[in-house]
DNA sequence: TCGATTTTGTGAAAGGGTTCCCAAACTCTT
DNA sequence: AAGAGTTTGGGAACCCTTTCACAAAATCGA
């Protein structure tokens, strides 16, 4: 017998927005809206609705036809869906500007999120505090992970050391890892690796922006 | 007759790819590898060769059978596809943590990215200085964006200023936007919007981690 | 109670993207 | 010069995602 059915396989487009819906629930909740149709989700998380009811249909039936969905107990199943019903402790390599700027955030903990430390190599930079957390060495990863039940590692240092750090963070026992670093990370494959690369979304922008152009002078030339 | 030849229809898969491409082959050029195989590549790159030659093919015909792709040729091509023969002036909306660690970040430089100012609403940022760029006030956004041909913003505001600040924006004449607010912004459709939401990096990942323990706490169980 | 209206849930179709696979084109050795 | 070994370019199959379209299920007013 299943107690907690969590459905096996959800699409990962779909997971990929997730989140989306939780922040824009929370919102809505927020502002007392009890009930919400796809449409009015769609609109608050940036999508359209087509695919805010395939997304869900695929979590199970929490809908009412002809009026549509419970707002707070859909947060709730999503959030369950995520794990998100405890916060996620994670421990944050690299005490640099994108570091501190992560340590400091204030916006995590509304999203199921808790920085358990922020760790770094620098002797210089250990020992002081960013964000409210004083910075460790990175040498007591293993102790921070297995104390605290980290299960998510960021990489916020120079690509350089971004390798040895993944080393370290799956030593560690850490099996999630979201990195900035702009490198192509090595990983086993059973750990999960997500990239944030500031500079290749702006270049991505750049294309179009660069295409825009073009098409732009070729009208005016022709 | 067409002299610059932009391949027109470039899937937005593979243009998401370009600046991994980019990056990964100035890297091989500074290790002094003149010529590399679309295995190379796609090692140094992260994904797989079939979708390097892939991609490739869709900029046209650059790489030699049994040989492979000269290095710096490829770079240049890539280089000029992205629009970024020069640096894409950016200005940054918000001198916060995040803000301020974009200011600084050094790594803009060698990926044709360009921080023209850093602007912000509060009087009580405005005049101080972060990552070598005095910040000025928003109110000043139309200026900066036709002195400097700025047509890049990134947004690293709080949510709630976040819609404002784009409308700002776009009013100024940005045509592409990177936003770090974790907001659904309403654009018009020719403004290309771009979305980094390290939270919902964090949670997708959580899902993952969440699904691991449960496979692990079921196989325990039986 | 019944018909009009709203909105979900989901098959089916359409659209992209990825992977497989191999002929064609090149180099190198003998 | 010819054969062995590499590696690209791209057709074709496959898979995933999105969009379309509508029956089913609910509400509401008369």
């Amino acid at each position: 017998m299943t107690i907690l059915r969590s459905p096996a396989g959800i699409p990962d487009a779909t997971v990929a927005r997730l989140p989306l819906y939780l922040r824009a629930l929370d919102e809505l909740a927020e502002r007392g809206t009890d009930v919400c149709s796809s449409e009015h989700l769609a609109t608050a998380a940036g999508v359209n609705s087509a695919i805010v009811r395939k997304d869900l249909s695929h979590l199970g039936s929490y809908g009412t036809r002809g009026v549509g969905y419970d707002v707070r107990f859909l947060a709730g199943h999503i959030a369950a869906v995520v794990g998100q019903t405890q916060p996620w402790p994670v421990v944050i390599v690299g005490a640099g500007h994108l570091g501190s700027a992560l340590a400091a955030y204030q916006g995590f903990g509304a999203r199921g999120v808790k920085v358990a430390a922020v760790v770094d190599a620098d002797p210089e930079l250990i020992g002081t505090t960013v964000g409210g957390h004083e910075v460790l060495s990175i040498d007591d990863l293993p102790g921070i992970v297995v104390r605290d039940e980290v299960s998510l590692g960021i990489i916020a240092t120079p690509p350089a050391a971004a390798q040895s750090v993944a080393d370290a963070l799956v030593a560690a026992g850490i099996s999630s890892i979201l990195n900035f670093a702009p490198t192509a990370l090595q990983v086993p494959a059973e750990v999960d690796l997500r990239q944030v690369d500031v500079a290749a979304e702006l270049q991505i922008l750049g294309y179009h922006a660069h295409r825009r152009q073009a098409a732009t002078s070729k009208e005016v030339t022709a």
